[in-house]
DNA sequence: TTGAAAGCGTTACCAG
DNA sequence: CTGGTAACGCTTTCAA
């Protein structure tokens, strides 16, 4: 039998709102009966019934607050249908959500956008934001003050967040390296490899682990040229036509980051006499089309939606079973190789 | 506002009691009152809330039966993974289930589970079975009586089975000729197909659409020797080794099922002398430890656990959410190609 | 500081 | 065939 606060009153001797009210830390509760009924929750297993705490306190929602730099970034789009799904599974369990969406990186907009989530009442934060000193102590504050915060694909380390929601960069990179060792047959690389914006972490894991990979594997290659895509389609075309045509040798290019994806393509298709071995990252409409004209060849994926979803799911998890012993692990997506057969059909 | 039994009650001008039987179609209601009600829900656009329901009704739980023919067969161990985090994240919300493990794939076994899971008390079924005349005839039996079923990992079509959940077989043989294609670099292949169970008709569809893909690609290749593995390590073992002593030639294998890997790893670490390109299928514990090995190159495998969790899922919401229209979709897994570099680290 | 009770949305039971 | 009511587990308000 599941043990309900009846069953806490009743071994306690109190009645059922007092277990309540000791349970979720309410001031007006003495701090010995609090202790002890905490003690005898433990101890008896007691676990928080969902349905009864949705249908009781449906005024008082759980509402997460949500912070993207969305706009204009189509690699979002993923992760905002896995926010929504989430949305739609458990808005009769009591959640409810606010997204804020913002252009780019700056740090200032983010903290502002925090500011606006935390007027506008939200208990919990689901983000994608830029490590920076100010930004560390936002979310230390926000975490001290008992309010969750999981960061989403991008993480900020030595904070005090709940947890981290998104890819292993590393690895991503290094099964790009473990593809393309398969795919080399021992023929030398001649590599370009793209960078994206220095703000984000991992696009400098990815190559990091790329590099160390095709070390470890003893793969033959030369680095050609490594180009700052900048996150941006034009800059990442003509970046790419320099290199091309500064090395005609280049026989693989490695994309570290999702976007600017369509001005490497376009580079490519310019310069489509010689064949060049191409793996990208990150599903996005465009990087399927060009998989599917066979213009890349392989993409690491990184399950979007999922990261959406769960993040959602933790913090909503999260705040419906209160005072219980909550997971702090990371949750790490998983590296998707996908190949042209996968957009077909 | 969403809308609650109270408002149809209201606005119909009956009581709540009244509009729940009509909802839940008990027979114990004048149709006419029963309809005016229902088509009233459908244009207000009630939605069952799933916390009262599951607190009102949770002496009468909903309760799933899964059947799965998974004793001695390790692939099945994700699935139930799968079906255990589904029964802990909706146990609270009143779902029960009852496993009933079966060795091999025997009809009568079969059709004897699900009908101890009838008796039992199940109202909705999970089940992974074979296609045969009278396992049809359950099925839509069971679906008839209004108890969705749900097919999990191997489809049986043209039943009125509730939906499907499982992989692409198809896709999955495809994308292993397309991983083939990206590594052959011209080669000729000289192919060892290692084929499954005859009762499971998706090894044979993984078969036909590898083929059919290094067709579709001119992918120069030759079939040396297709051998049934029977999903059995030593008969498995058996037909590797005589395939590889009868033709030396054999530079690629590709095994269509996951069960009986071990014989296979162990005839390639016997004749290890020539190095073959091998792809194998389905993650269990000793591919992971061959692909680690560098014995096999790539693994396509089918999120196991998805599938358990999914399916389960699914039903749950059948049962909650009664009278509403229900997806009928199947659910369609990813085909995810795992190399080395996914186990490590 | 605590207890008692109302209320959330639903179903089941008991009368009528 | 239908209405009224208790019950599920929980939070919150009102009294004491």
């Amino acid at each position: 039998m599941t043990v309900t606060l009846k069953d806490l009153a009743k071994a306690c001797g109190v009645s059922v709102g007092t277990v309540s009210r000791a349970l979720n830390g309410k001031k007006e509760v003495s701090s010995a009966t609090s202790d002890k009924i905490k003690q005898l929750a433990q101890s008896m297993g007691y676990v928080p019934n969902r349905a009864g705490r949705a249908l009781s306190s449906q005024r008082n929602l759980s509402l997460i607050g949500v912070m993207l730099p969305s706009i204009n970034s189509p690699f979002f789009d993923d992760i905002k249908r896995g926010i929504n799904a989430a949305y739609q599974e458990f808005k009769d369990l009591g959640l409810e959500i606010v997204l804020l969406e913002r252009e780019g990186w700056n740090v200032d907009d983010h903290l502002q956008a925090i500011a606006d989530l935390k007027e506008r009442g939200c208990r919990a934060f689901a983000l994608c934001t830029v490590n920076d000193p100010r930004m560390r102590e936002c979310i230390n504050n926000l975490s001290d003050a008992g309010m969750p915060v999981v960061l989403i694909n991008n993480d900020i380390p030595d904070t005090r967040r709940l947890c981290f929601v998104g890819p292993d960069y590393y690895k991503s990179g290094q099964i790009a390296a473990g593809m393309l060792e398969k795919c080399a047959q021992g023929r030398e690389l001649r590599l370009l490899i793209v960078m994206g914006l220095k703000v984000h972490e991992g696009h400098k894991l990815r190559v990091q682990g790329f590099l160390s990979e095709l070390d470890a594997k003893r793969v033959k290659y030369r680095i050609e040229q490594i180009v700052e895509g900048m996150d941006n389609d034009i800059v990442t075309q003509q970046s790419a036509m320099q290199a091309f045509a500064a090395c005609p040798e280049i026989n693989c290019v490695y994309m570290a980051t999702g976007s600017g994806v369509s001005g490497l393509g376009a580079a490519i298709i310019a310069n489509r006499d010689s064949h060049r071995f191409v793996i990208a990252c990150d599903e996005i409409y465009t990087t399927r089309e060009l998989v599917k004209n066979g213009i890349i060849d392989f993409v690491i994926c990184q399950q979007s939606y999922m990261q959406g979803y769960q993040s959602i799911k933790r913090l909503h998890e999260c705040l419906v079973r209160q005072h219980l012993p909550i997971s702090t692990a990371d949750y790490i997506v998983d590296c998707q190789i996908k190949i042209k057969n996968h957009f077909e059909r």
